[in-house]
DNA sequence: TGACAGTAGTTGCTTAGGCAATTAATAATA
DNA sequence: TATTATTAATTGCCTAAGCAACTACTGTCA
């Protein structure tokens, strides 16, 4: 029944099980989505004066920073589809954030360039997110504080080690079905 | 500089400084949003055999526990906008999962009745959830696992807190600008 | 060199969610 | 009772993200 290839689980926890799954959403699941919708919401809020939505200010700071200059390593480092980008790429350059420079040794990329208005509005993104994250871990030891940042790379973790299970047991029901 | 009718901030951590902020994203915000990207990516997989998206399964669940019947009521259980709500529910009417009956009484409601079809679908809904939340679970104890809960309930009041304080601090900046 | 594979970026189609305006029906009030 | 306010649901307009198709360009290899 077991996999052959993945080693064996860790352990097979049973914190919540189908029939006895209450619906109010006490479950990790259903905090970790309210305090990220929480988060989005106040980074909004935060950003709104800036002109920027949720979604643009990471861009324009990764922009700022100078760590990126083409659609796709934006694309990337913000885990974002390439059609996706362009569009984005098409509010920030209508507000004047950015431009898009096409570059005459590779013709096909397009190598994008924060404007004046855009540094200006890049500037306060580190401070709102300091002051909201601190915010939000207000009464936090430091201990706490790690403790949660490692519970939270432990489930990054077995996220990763859950996909690739599915990957690998959905390929060889495949294989079985052929 | 302290705002009188807010009670003093249980504390003012600094874990993260505007001057600085490293880009790379290690800090709690970062990693709470990418776990709960990664969940939701999981839970679009595992929910793709049933022909459910990761938006729709919730209002599907909570049809099929029978808690709510209107539009109104299930737009708010999901945290979602009305208008939202009623194209979610074109879309679920759509694939037949459930269907519109004009209430009699008050002609304005629209009761939402789950179809066969919906109910079927929506049987799975706890197994999936049960399933993915214990994966990413695994290598938990019982402890870890409460003081994880633990944390993200207070994140969950910081937030609500931030939240006000923002509010009475800018309602008293227009009061002053008046 | 010429066919071909791979890459960068864009566009169309879809689902999704927030906000504002609109319509229809009910409740409240003068 | 007639007017007004409120409520339920829908629709239009916007930002947003994923997927697939497409174009333009570059690199590879026979």
């Amino acid at each position: 029944m077991n996999t052959p290839n993945t080693p064996a689980p860790a352990s097979a926890p049973t914190f919540y099980a189908a029939d006895s799954y209450v619906a109010g959403g006490s479950g990790v699941g259903h905090l970790l989505v309210r305090v990220v919708s929480m988060l989005n919401q106040e980074l909004e809020r935060q950003f709104e004066p800036s002109g920027l939505t949720n979604a643009q200010w990471k861009p324009l700071f990764k922009l700022s920073t100078g760590e990126v200059s083409t659609v796709a390593e934006l694309a990337r480092v913000c885990t974002l589809d390439a059609g996706g980008m362009t569009r984005m790429l098409d509010r920030l350059e209508a507000k004047g954030l950015c431009q898009r420079v096409r570059s005459s040794e590779d013709r096909r990329v397009v190598n994008l360039e924060i404007t004046e208005a855009g540094r200006d509005a890049a500037e306060v993104i580190p401070e709102v997110l300091s002051r909201v994250q601190n915010a939000y871990l207000a009464g936090f030891s430091v201990e706490e504080w790690e403790a949660l940042k490692s519970y939270l790379r432990r489930m990054l973790d077995n996220a990763n080690d859950f996909q690739q299970a599915q990957q690998t047991t959905s390929a060889a029901g495949e294989n079985n079905a052929s």
